[in-house]
DNA sequence: TATAATAGCTAATAAGATTAGCTAAATAAT
DNA sequence: ATTATTTAGCTAATCTTATTAGCTATTATA
């Protein structure tokens, strides 16, 4: 009784289930049973079993996120460019907090995959920084600084992590503006 | 045979295991062995299991963090105390890449022990970052700009998740920088 | 219409976590 | 010292999940 499944429904499936019930909790009994299959039935479509399916669904979330972000920036410039790209990244994590726990996750086991994952996401950063008229350098120290704030934060924040009550939108402008200031203060010719 | 193993040793041999195999490869069977003893006798120490030893890792890899801190900081204020600390963490985090990855793993589903684990860590930020003489509010959101950065970064450094060969050294000192001076522009009076 | 490929299945294997119940060593109580 | 109790280990057995092998019906192709 054929179901007609393939990769992409798969996966799709598999985020959904990460996005609720945590991607720790996938197995591939649970998720053939959602998908109406039996377990080994998931052998058709990834020989590689369950760590094919998690590489697979890092790269599905790296695209998407990438997708997201680009909409998000096109049309604007700048500060107001970074911005976008910021809260676009930080509400993807809210909205998909499995999905990006496997996002982060399967970077634990292949930095090469993962490098390859990234390299969407990390590029249209580049381009957002293009405007500021850096020196490579300070583009690439940039782009990092804003990755590791932002991963950072989005993990922490989506597991509960701060446990204060001040406002975490709050927290994350002042992040933004800080490191805003700081691009703009390279601009301003002091450049080290 | 009583081979006079109590929990400490036993979550010390773990947290090698975790830094030497990476944290996903630790089973308790392994762990047993190198203990030389068989896996269900772990259960006369924890009796939670896995999942408990799993804890347990975080809450040490936490105290153990907090030392290290700690030490670094003492005798130490302002820039001089928050660029230590920074060093540590990072320090800390390249030497003990597994058991860092226990300290987060945790925290993806205990939130209220992680909260209680990572007490000690921020609020030793939290006074070295009384001598600015910020609002509380300003030391809240500086406390956590500063923990999303230097757990993002740490987590994407040692996993080689920089592609570029841009040094790591100069892109953290930027990034201190740059967080630096954003604490000495709310200090300037121009708070916002 | 015959053939091949595909996507499902069941049955079986292996690895790991966990539980139950046993035993000897260490410790505490008389 | 001797007895009683706790403790820390063990083996055997169970459960869950991943994975492999081999079968079958459906789909697609020649």
């Amino acid at each position: 009784m054929k179901v007609g499944l393939n990769k992409q429904k798969i996966i799709e499936s598999a985020a959904n289930m990460a996005d609720e019930k945590g991607f720790a909790n996938i197995t591939l009994k649970v998720l053939a049973t959602e998908l109406g299959i039996k377990s080994p039935s998931l052998y058709k479509h990834f020989s590689g079993g369950l760590d094919e399916l998690n590489k697979e669904l890092m790269l599905y979330g790296w695209h998407y996120l990438d997708g997201e972000i680009t909409k998000a920036v096109i049309g604007k410039s700048k500060d107001d460019a970074v911005i976008a790209f910021c809260y676009t990244y930080r509400k993807f994590v809210l909205e998909h907090k499995g999905l990006f726990e496997a996002m982060q996750w399967y970077n634990m086991y292949l930095s090469e995959e993962h490098l390859q994952a990234t390299v969407g996401t990390v590029s249209v950063l580049f381009q957002v920084l293009d405007a500021y008229g850096l020196t490579e350098e300070q583009k690439v120290h940039t782009v990092r600084m804003l990755r590791a704030f932002l991963q950072g934060f989005s993990t922490i924040e989506s597991h509960g992590g701060y446990g204060n009550p001040v406002s975490l939108n709050d927290t994350f402008d002042f992040a933004l503006k800080t490191i805003l200031n700081g691009i703009a203060d390279l601009q301003g010719g002091t450049a080290q």
